[in-house]
DNA sequence: GACTGTGAAACCATTCACAGCT
DNA sequence: AGCTGTGAATGGTTTCACAGTC
């Protein structure tokens, strides 16, 4: 069922694609206001948001008729109608838990700040860091967790902690009644129905990259598509390259 | 045309969608492995990864028939044969530009090393960081980027800088022969064809889990839905909630 | 009996191309 | 004349369901 009556348009439901492509037009266009522009052709802020204009319009025609044929659409408006769709109108409590490099780096990071999500608590488990002052804030202990969120009323953790300590904190972030998650940790999270987990691997990335170089340089396939001894486990001899086997696999944290 | 002889299977071009999970399964065979499992089912290793199992049957299956039916897959030599198709049984070698906090994050995380990936080299351009020595490497100035380029054969640049200078430091690298480009500021890099750039944006993320959570509660919608002046443009008295003026919207870095 | 590998069906996303408005 | 908004066409991804294999 949808929502209540059917209003104008935007009958409820912009595509997970597309709510992901809002961001970068926001983005888009925040720079073409600093640059005094107040009009914009889709062809334009396509470019500018590096998708082509097709694209663009659907997208767009989600939200609702913002444009103006025959002229294009108004800067200010459109950045406010984006913003009020993905909810930047009003401001979000954050915490950042676990405040190793990535935590400090997100805890300073400028574009939280303006666009409406408010760090509110750091925490952390080392004795080393609790207590000390970052981005303007106190780094609480991670014992107080559940009272940190109630106090300033968080409602988006961010997970920015080794891998093995992340199920458990999600966990309790989850208990404690929030119901969304940033993921910096390399784990699959598990949450109940109802939370909405998103997560940022930053190795993933890499591999991603990794897979198109390779491709780019005659790819795997021929050379020797099968020098592993299917059948016969232990280690045998496999790949072309054995990597020194003290770097224990994984488990690994996100923290230097 | 596809590649040469049809060998096998996998008829050469593995869906991006499918690429984009190989380092999830990875991780979860990594994680199985450690504990000493050896064989594992689709149903399984699904769960572990958080996907459902027709779509990890049917991702595995572009690789090619690596599994047993009846029993399942044998974790160490599925890690293999993932690990090949991604190009992980070879070294990358990755150079950092930009060490502010994500850069050191960055520098020191696990998962990179552990993958394959060698951070040969950090660049900045403050005189008050170059020199330093971080995670184990002295950062160079960004004056020297093609030379150190060149002097570790580079193959993935990882830029961590402000939004300002990506986009002409991305420039450089790909002049200097650079294919791969891995982006944490806050920019659309334009590149020309045959460079493979991807993006990691932490605060895209945030504002996709505000959307999801702006919906639980009531959403947008219904409330104030047009209270913006359209036609009249300047600033008007829009938002619901105005911004402090004084918060520069974006050109932000990632940057404490 | 158990579980993989895969066609076929259903679904979602992108692109095309043009009617409709300014 | 110019540009948006959108049906229709295309292409890609996920899910279903089961034949094939161990």
């Amino acid at each position: 069922m949808t929502r209540r009556h059917n209003r104008t348009r935007a009958e409820r439901g912009i595509p997970e694609a597309t709510v992901a492509r809002l961001p970068v037009y926001l983005r888009a266009l925040h720079s073409l206001q600093e640059r005094g522009v107040v009009t914009v052709s889709s062809e334009e802020l396509a470019a500018a948001a590096g998708v082509n204009s097709a694209k663009l319009r659907k997208d767009l025609s989600h939200l609702g008729s913002y444009g103006t044929r025959g002229v294009g659409y108004e800067v200010d408006y459109l950045i406010y109608q984006i913003s009020r769709e993905l909810g930047l109108t009003q401001d979000w409590v954050v915490a950042i838990i676990g405040v190793g490099n990535l935590g400090r780096a997100l805890a300073g990071y400028g574009g939280f700040a303006s666009r409406g999500f408010r760090v509110a608590a750091l925490l952390d488990a080392d004795p080393a860091v609790v207590g000390a002052e970052i981005a303007g804030l106190t780094v609480r202990h991670i014992d107080e967790l559940e009272r940190v969120i109630d106090e300033h009323g968080v409602s988006i953790a961010v997970i920015a902690t080794p891998a093995s300590a992340a199920q458990a904190l999600c966990d309790r972030v989850v208990a404690a009644g929030v119901t969304s998650v940033l993921n910096f940790a390399p784990v699959v999270l598990s949450v109940p129905e109802g939370v909405e987990v998103r997560k940022v691997d930053l190795s993933i990335e890499l591999q991603i990259l990794a897979f198109h170089e390779q491709r780019k340089a005659g790819g795997p396939g021929e050379s020797a598509a099968d020098d592993w001894s299917k059948g016969l486990s232990g280690h045998g001899d496999g790949p072309r390259r054995e990597r020194p086997p003290g770097t224990s696999e994984y488990i690994e944290a996100v923290e230097a």
